[in-house]
DNA sequence: GACTTTGTAGGACAAGCATCCTATTTTTTT
DNA sequence: AAAAAAATAGGATGCTTGTCCTACAAAGTC
């Protein structure tokens, strides 16, 4: 097999166990049995419980990193892109209305028990956070850019955590719907959309 | 000692640490450290962890409760009741920072552990959105109040899962600034806050 | 003052946990 | 084909967990 196949099945089942049971409740026997090897095969891979912690967060960075070039990619608008970020609630209701927000149940899980990776796992939140305040500045909203970014990130990250409570799909929609016509009022004053259709990469 | 002393430590203790690392994280022998008493003695008072946490629960929904009940009096109109709501980021700052919001953290843990007592501590949430529901119907939003209830409710959430993500107050502040002045917005809309100097009570 | 209830202590237990270790198989290199 | 390296399996270990059990002390009741 191939040299990383394994590693990156342990991975892979790591990431989604922690999502959907939270790191500290995921046991190596759980990763182990829908990987379907040994224990001991797993400390071959991962010396320990907090490596596997740091190897899911670092993919879950790169896949992040990934999303938003591809969003660049197919949004010709800042306006279009934030779209992109802020329709992800509905896009991926089916977990979140069960699990809420990948980065943010982790951060918040990791802060309570102090882990030493909780900076790490910030960092999922702090792309999110540049993207967004670049899509702002593009906007022509220079100084308020980073502001902005925020105001987005904890605005979707509030729906995601009250639609989990609260399994509302149709509350997330009219957020997301105010969301959509907040930033409409952004665009219209300052007169953008039409000076962004075109943004080169790459 | 009174009947009721050891038990009443046991939930105070308990909540605390809930709180500060979490429901699953938490054992009975942090619990019996902080109160003193022997692992032994605990079973005499609760039959089980997860009776341990409806009890806790509990004494958060009545303490939520008379905290609504005290803004009520404290707060002469609506505006200025929930802006004591907003301002709960600010005077729980030295918490918030490190732990995240109370309700919000421990309402995502349980739907990861898919615990029983997951509807109970959701309840939470319901106190506050349904007092605050109030205070929009009292601003003269009839249809709308649930929702601007919710809307409150999902951006104080966002900003105290930032905020502590991101150890920032200064964002934090930022955020409730223009959440009061989204608030200002809204009753200047409706021409309120004069009206509603005075509301009867008990 | 005897008796029942309530509170407290701490040992015992089985289960689950992360981790370590050694032996065996598979793959790669030479 | 021989030797070295990597991958795998699974038992052993020691710790922590929630839970139970029995023994004793205190308090209240008749």
């Amino acid at each position: 097999m191939a040299l990383r196949a394994t590693r990156q099945q342990i991975v892979q089942a790591a990431d989604d166990l922690f999502y959907r049971q939270g790191f500290e409740h995921t046991s190596f026997a759980d990763i182990a049995k829908v990987v379907n090897i040994s224990r001991g095969n797993f400390y071959h891979h991962f010396k320990s419980k907090d490596e596997i912690l740091d190897a899911v967060i670092e993919t879950r960075l790169q896949r992040t990193q990934q999303m938003l070039l591809d969003w660049e990619e197919e949004g010709a608008s800042p306006k279009e892109r934030i779209e992109s970020y802020i329709r992800i609630l509905l896009t991926n209701w089916a977990m979140i209305k069960d699990y809420g927000c990948p980065v943010g149940t982790l951060c918040t899980e990791l802060a309570k028990l102090d882990h030493s990776s909780k900076e790490q796992a910030n960092k999922v939140f702090s792309l999110f956070r540049i993207w967004l305040r670049q899509q702002f500045t593009l906007l022509g909203y220079g100084d308020e850019a980073d502001g902005l970014a925020m105001h987005v990130l904890s605005w979707s990250q509030g729906v995601a955590t009250l639609g989990n409570a609260f399994n509302d799909i149709e509350y997330v929609r009219q957020e997301v719907a105010k969301m959509c016509d907040w930033l409409d009022a952004m665009c219209r004053h300052n007169k953008c959309g039409k000076k962004f259709k075109q943004k080169k990469r790459q």
